[in-house]
RNA sequence: GGAGAGAUGGCCGAGUGGACGAAGGCGCUCCCCUGCUAAGGGAGUAUAGGGUCAAAAGCCUUAUCGCGGGUUCGAAUCCCGCUCUCUCCGCCA
């Protein structure tokens, strides 16, 4: 998910930033890791350094309001907590007299003073920390330092490239192909739904269902990820534990008559929900790390700000299918673990032979939860030009704060935040139509990718359909 | 969908409105004893916040016994609503 649109990437003249902060080496590279962001103890001890580090990927931190909140946070918090002690006090005073048979009415009239009090301060109290957690969840995680700075997508850097793409002019697109085959129907799905739904028939619905069990087998056998199957409507608190929300509630669909009026349950935009928040509220021994999950689902996205762009074919769907890679691990090892699930999505693109590239996001075009991504990018002959087909980000511990997804340090026994990653591996309905473009045979045929071919049958093209 | 039972710490399990963040047991950690793949003894062992501190330690403090309300000076305990789990009936892939 891409949390740029929202944060505005030029600053109001008038509001200056303060020069960043030194650079606190102890807080930077403290225990456990590197970018301890979004830590609410630093966001309190250097709002400014926050405040610097979000303005490379352009957001705006609103340090003024964020410094009146917490000094009236503060404020009211402690003095809401002394009354409290003092009313926990009063009363086991009160147990401790009647049980010496002692006479209670002087303890009661403090009680009542005390008691009047705190009703009004525990409801001020709980305003001011929902409108403080709601500013703290709105702001978008930290750039890894190794992330290129950069506005927006134009300033992405190329890291390599696999493959020899076919630069020559007059290939089809893929909606022509498909629909040519009589294999690929949009009105059809129209009918049936609307815009950005698709209806596959005959060997692509079957391709589809190969590059799925395909994708699958490659991670489970190859990659060593437990392959997991998980719900497709999940509830509020998952989509908050993995970024979704509050913020981009928008692009989620949610259901109706679920059966409980305070129900809050959306379709999943992707896997990432649901088999990440396998972690929350969850401690992993040190040694059950790391966690290596693979997941196929269909995806739900409502595409609210995306209207006009990809109409034609299915580029951008309502619907569609992926397979997801989640791993969890020690923050000293996510890095790693980032560069190998990368890796292993790539491995894919390499199997079916489709040539991609590999572009590190710059800090502009960085997802909101992400500290760090890799972007796959898949050649489109029709398009000229390459498309992103994965994603693969880095979350470190901003993830983990949100769902309480730890593990227990070997040495300390103290509970930890782990860290989260995920990546495509791959969007399968983009896959799709990479092949399609990719393997077209200039008469209307599609070839079939040699490692596909065991999944279907040994199917090594499929023919254009005979002219009527 | 109908009827009933339940939800307490890593696990099992006790809990009379007041000394309960919670007995006891298991597990785990450390120590002692023991010449040995055993047994015994002792100590410790929930989580998330806030304050203080340059920071850590420490100290002070709040909250949490499924979740949310309520009664009360005081709630694991009483009342109401909800969620989930289990059993039986019905329906169903």
């Amino acid at each position: 998910m891409k949390g740029n649109e929202s944060c505005p990437r030029r600053q109001p003249a008038a509001l200056v930033l303060p020069a960043p902060a030194p650079y606190n080496a102890a807080l930077l590279t403290g225990k456990w890791q590197a970018f301890p962001m979004l830590d609410p103890k630093l966001l309190r001890a250097q709002p400014e350094v926050v405040a610097a580090q979000l303005a490379r990927r352009g957001f705006v931190f609103d340090l003024e309001r964020f410094r009146g909140l917490e000094a009236r946070r503060k404020a009211l918090q402690t003095e809401t907590e002394k009354l409290q002690a003092e009313r926990n006090a009063g009363s086991k005073r009160i147990g401790q007299a009647k049980g010496k048979g002692e006479d209670v009415s002087p303890i009661f009239e403090d009680m009542e003073r005390i008691k009047g009090q705190l009703a009004g301060n525990e409801q001020a109290l709980a305003a001011l920390q929902a409108e403080f957690e709601d500013f703290v969840l709105g702001l978008p995680n930290i750039p890894h330092a190794s992330v290129p700075d950069g506005r927006d997508e134009d300033e992405n850097v190329e890291l390599r490239r696999w493959g020899a793409p076919r630069t020559s002019a007059g290939a089809k697109d893929h909606a022509d192909l498909g629909e040519a085959l009589g294999l690929m129907d949009f009105a059809a799905a129209a009918k049936l739904t609307g815009a950005r739904f698709t209806v596959l028939r005959g060997a692509l619905a079957r391709m589809q269902r190969a590059l799925i069990q395909f994708m699958l087998d490659v991670h489970t056998q190859a990659h060593g990820y437990e392959e997991l199957y998980v719900p497709y409507i999940v509830n509020a608190a998952s989509l908050r534990g993995t970024g979704q929300l509050p913020k981009f509630g928008e692009d989620l669909f949610a259901l109706r008559n679920t059966g409980a009026e305070d129900r809050d349950w959306r379709l999943i935009p992707t896997a990432e929900v649901p088999v990440t928040n396998l972690l929350r509220d969850e401690i992993q021994e040190a040694d059950a790390l790391p966690r290596k999950w693979v997941a196929h689902t269909p995806c739900f996205r409502a595409e609210a700000g995306a209207a006009g762009r990809d109409t034609k074919g299915m580029i951008r769907q309502h619907q569609f299918e992926k397979v997801e890679l989640v791993q969890a691990t020690l923050p000293e090892d996510s890095q790693r673990a980032h560069e190998e699930l990368t890796a292993h999505a790539e491995a894919i693109l390499k199997k079916l032979e489709l040539p991609f590239r590999t572009v590190a996001l710059c800090t502009g075009d960085l997802g909101f939860a992400a500290a760090k991504t890799y972007d796959l990018e898949v050649w489109l002959p029709s398009q000229q030009r390459y498309r992103e087909i994965s994603s693969c980000s880095n979350f470190e511990d901003f993830q983990a704060r949100r769902m309480l997804a730890r593990y227990r340090h070997a040495q300390t026994r103290k509970p930890e935040l782990l860290h989260t990653l995920n990546g495509s591996g791959l969007a399968v309905g983009r896959t799709l139509v990479a092949i399609l473009e990719n393997y077209q045979d200039g008469e209307g045929g599609i070839a079939v990718p040699a490692a596909l071919q065991p999944y279907l049958g040994g199917m090594q093209r499929i023919a254009p359909a005979p002219r009527a």
